[in-house]
DNA sequence: CATGCAATAGAACGTCTGTCCCACAGCGTA
DNA sequence: TACGCTGTGGGACAGACGTTCTATTGCATG
């Protein structure tokens, strides 16, 4: 039988976890109390006494954020085909890539061996259709060229107002010109020469954090 | 020219990286004054103020155990923030978990440093409004609460029809029930006592390989 | 019903911790 | 010499922190 006992510690080791990833450092009794709704710091310390007997944690006597969760046996995990790939900036429709040159971030992406990816954070909802959120990370290999409906990140080398810019759109060849389709039913697609046109990359990866 | 206060400061972060790695968590400036031979609080104080202000360290004002060692740049730092992650099997609305036990996959999941993570595969578009389509991953936190709004992997332990299956839902508490909401306008919400719910865990991250 | 135990809140207390202040020494420079 | 800056020690102090104690509630079980 699972006592509410057996409950609130699971609760308090999550919290410990929970917070100790996000700070950096084992989270104090407070802290965990406030994490659980404002329980008091006695009642935590009953808890942590029990999980100490328990062996679920280490707890360094007196020592102010002297807890840690006691280390579990993990199999070791197999190592993954996997590419760090950097960020190299935003992208929205109808706008540049901003800061191409100076990665500010990298993203792992699983399942790949390539190394000519890059990845762009999405600014917009312009492919909301394709379930392509603002803030989402998308990744892409490097490419000139694209097939029939590949989503892209293409730039606009010349033309009335987009010249210049780079977005994220949709990719349809037709007879005389490549018609670049956003994914939301607020935008239009615009019509560019191929000549006028530089494909960048096509997505292959998206990644959302929540 | 490197004066005698860099040198000192180079100790002090070799101390906080020491001491960090073998207590798991960061030191006091006690700590770090008597591990460098017993210097004074104030002394410490005064070095980790200049640490702050060049950049090599991270500060929370007041807080104890409040320094750690800001994150460099350098990519090959950058691993370090990224975990692997079992992919447990898969779910969808109405569907138990299928081979919770063994996972067949893993992802790499960038920018998280928490080990109590697992991942599984959607089927079916229950959370489509959600932008989480049928064959996205969905990396989760393991914990056992949720707040209102969360999108959990839920299990219900009896019922009338969905016994004992884990479902992908949104999370919202109401006075004596949960209403577990799909986010598919064909979907119907459906609704459990607390007792016959566990929580399993709170979705993070999704990614979708295209 | 009485007893006992688990779970919880609240407060008190002593220690730990970060910060601040003062003093002083060494060193380069106006 | 006098001044200013850096590096160092020592101490005071308020607030953070862990621990302990008391009290209460609810729920088993005898």
């Amino acid at each position: 039988m699972r006592s509410t006992g057996d409950r609130m510690r699971t609760r308090i080791l999550e919290a410990i976890s929970l917070l100790s990833d996000s700070t950096g450092r084992p989270p104090t009794n407070r802290e965990i109390g406030d994490h659980l709704g404002g329980k008091s710091t006695g009642h935590i310390d009953y808890h942590l006494r029990i999980l100490k007997e328990q062996g679920k944690i280490r707890h360094e006597s007196k020592k102010s954020r002297g807890i840690s969760i006691a280390t579990s046996l993990e199999p070791e995990m197999l190592p993954l085909r996997s590419r760090r790939v950097p960020v190299m900036g935003t992208i929205a429709a109808g706008r540049p890539i901003e800061a191409m040159l100076d990665p500010d971030d990298y993203v792992t992406v699983p399942g790949v061996t390539e190394d000519n990816l890059f990845a762009l954070r999405v600014r917009g909802k312009s492919m909301i259709e394709d379930l392509i959120d603002d803030g989402d990370i998308v990744v892409c290999r490097r490419q000139s060229t694209a097939d029939n409906g590949d989503t892209v990140v293409a730039l606009i080398t010349s033309g009335p107002s987009e010249a210049g810019e780079a977005t994220l759109k949709r990719f349809y060849k037709e007879p005389s010109r490549v018609r670049l389709e956003p994914r939301n039913l607020s935008m239009a697609p615009i019509f560019v020469n191929p000549e006028d046109l530089t494909i960048q990359g096509k997505v292959v990866t998206v990644i959302r954090e929540m």
